[in-house]
RNA sequence: CGCGGGGUAGAGCAGUCCGGUAGCUUGCCAGGCUCAUAACCUGGAGGUCGUGAGGUUCAAAUCCCACCCCCGCAACCA
């Protein structure tokens, strides 16, 4: 049996994330790696934070801290976040790690001894009054091409002419504003992509049909413009020293070591119990192991090209993605989420609002698979509003009353099953296959819109059989057609615990049968016919609220949403 | 002519690969029902499918060409 490896992009640890970031990785992945362990599957889902690199240090300096300590405390709080929103990781790393600078060690030896490393001597700009190298993007100046007063030494904003920090008319540094630069040279170490171009070509076009058009590609287009060498140091102090002669006051550039993360946070995973768990079965098991990649498109290139080739260029069979997922990227009020600007809505404060699976349903059922999403009130509220109360939550409500005025607050008996049934039976096959067929190729909206007709299905069976008027004349089959309500509960529960454990758990736990969730597959009249009479149920609150008018305004206010 | 994605009812989307009477959700209107969270079920109105009195075809949202608009990316901000 083969088993499923999950990964959610590793955020930047610099700031708190956003409702792009949960939906951009971290949410798909988890509804996934759930659908997965709720059918059986041994499943292993990894994910963490990204913390080398230039914006940690600046960000530390900041909030005068240490680095190591920055990072930790910004760790924690993503982590707590991940919690807050249920996200069942079964572990959250650190590309800090001692576990993951020994992989990234290993891969880098590796990658050295077969010839894909090799020394270049670059111009870098240096600012004195900062006591750093300075990247491209943290140099600002005006643009020799169109007089723009702030472009970066990567790019001019204004013009998109992409530039070289000494292009720039008076630049200066943007963290201190320093006009005081240098231009120093720097030997670095590069990552011979060129050299793996053929062969990592050959294998994206076996990804054709597989990958979503947007992984595949963004994919093509990198190697269509030519794969170029890549630098894999940098002139830094947080980060792994490099281990080789000459470069040992240089660490591993980001890139270099944060996708190695998922392997090295494997690791941390596995050390924690080591008796039962190697990440070996994992990452050097490529024949058993599917992987399942969930990423940002900007994070594309770096999944479908230079991590393939760290990987295949040390000549050791490490377990290649086989899935991947890219998203594009959700906006806010037609504008873009910003970490720096704080414009949206965080994690932290997205669930003091509203319960987890109210952001989970909307943000799965919208996902930006296809193109930029946006995300606004209005249509937040009117997706809770309808689908979760009006359909699902009020579906509930009225079999439980129902049943409790007619029979007390227990399973009726289930009799004679009649034609309306048996094509809910029939009805309901069709779907739940559609449904799992939509999870299996990660297509969210599509699977959430079949979960929506699922769950309708069950008003349309009421407004059919009429059970209201029923129970005048034929207790007994007012009794089956409630049995069969009862049992819908329950197979929703199941259905719609990978999108919304808690509430599915809260639906499951109406009945008192202490069951574990299980997705449903094969025939469904198992399913509906699996609760047994006499099962006693609760009474609860409804499981949702609606979002009223004027919280809307509220909430519009309060978070700066523009029409 | 940098590259990629997108432009389909008021809103949000599917359909485009493999041409064949334009579909879903919401909103709006009407009817049904009255068990339920003013909920549920059914029906209806609403679109010259970005533009081109373009091309191919018996037939184009779908294929080809040109142009326009929006979003993102351009390898040192993950």
């Amino acid at each position: 049996m083969k088993k499923y490896l999950i990964t959610s992009a590793l955020l930047y640890v610099n700031g708190l994330p956003h409702l792009g970031h949960l939906i951009g990785c971290l949410l798909p992945a988890d509804v996934y790696a759930r659908y997965l362990r709720s059918k059986g599957e041994e499943t292993l889902f990894i994910g963490g934070t990204d913390e080398h690199g230039t914006p940690s240090e600046v960000g530390a300096a900041k909030e005068h801290m240490d680095v190591e300590e920055y990072c930790k405390k910004y760790h924690d709080l993503h982590a707590q976040m991940y919690r807050g929103f249920d996200l069942s990781f079964d572990y959250v790393g650190r590309t800090s790690s001692e576990q993951n600078k020994e992989i990234v060690y290993r891969i880098f030896n590796e990658l050295d001894k077969n010839g894909y490393i090799t020394e270049r001597t670059t111009k870098q700009v240096y600012s004195p009054d900062d006591n750093r190298y300075l990247p491209d993007s943290y140099v600002m100046g005006t643009c020799p091409y169109c007089g723009y007063d702030r472009a970066k030494g990567d790019q001019c904003e204004n013009c998109t002419k992409v530039l070289d920090p000494t292009d720039l008319i008076k630049p200066r540094s943007v963290l201190s504003g320093s006009e005081n630069l240098e231009i120093r040279e720097t030997k670095h170490l590069f990552l011979q992509l060129p050299k793996m171009e053929k062969e990592l070509s050959e294998w994206i076009e076996t990804r054709k049909g597989i990958w979503p058009d947007i992984a595949y590609s963004i994919a093509k287009k990198w190697l269509k413009e030519g794969l170029q060498e890549r630098g894999i140091t940098r002139d830094l102090k947080w980060g792994f020293a490099v281990p080789k002669e000459g470069f040992e006051n240089k660490v591993f550039y980001v890139w270099f070591d944060a996708p190695i993360g998922y392997i090295g946070i494997t690791k941390q995973w596995a050390d924690e119990k080591p008796a039962t768990r190697s990440f070996e079965d994992w990452w050097l098991n490529p024949e058993n192991v599917i992987h399942t990649e969930f990423m940002g498109k900007d994070n594309i290139p770096f999944h479908t090209i230079t991590f393939p080739a760290t990987l295949r260029g040390t000549g050791e069979k490490w377990t290649q993605v086989s899935m991947l997922k890219g998203m594009n990227y959700l906006n806010f009020a037609g504008g873009k989420f910003s970490k720096s600007a704080h414009r949206g809505i965080f994690m932290d404060d997205a669930i003091k609002e509203f319960p987890a699976d109210y952001w989970r349903y909307w943000l799965i059922a919208n996902a930006p698979e296809s193109d930029d999403a946006n995300f606004s009130f209005d249509q937040f509220a009117a997706t809770v509003n309808k689908d979760l109360n009006d359909v699902l939550g009020n579906f509930i409500n009225r079999v439980l009353k129902m049943t409790v005025n007619n029979f007390g607050q227990q399973v009726p008996v289930l009799g004679n099953i009649t034609n309306a049934e048996k094509e809910l039976y029939d009805s309901l096959d069709a779907l739940t296959e559609q449904y799992t067929a939509y999870m299996d190729k990660l297509e969210f909206r599509k699977a959430m819109s079949t979960l929506r007709e699922i769950w309708v299905s069950g008003n349309n069976y009421l407004a059919r059989t009429e059970p209201w008027k029923v129970v005048k004349t034929d207790m007994d089959y007012a009794g089956t057609i409630l049995n069969t309500a009862l049992n819908l509960i329950r197979l929703y529960a199941n259905l719609s615990a990978p999108v919304m454990p808690q509430t599915a758990r809260r639906m499951l736990d109406l009945f008192e049968v202490n069951e574990q969730i299980e997705f449903p597959v094969g025939k469904m009249v198992s399913y509906l016919t699996g609760l047994k009479p006499g099962t006693p149920f609760k009474l609860s609150d409804p499981l949702f609220q609606k979002i009223l008018p004027e919280r809307i305004a509220q909430l519009k206010e309060t978070y700066h949403e523009e029409d």
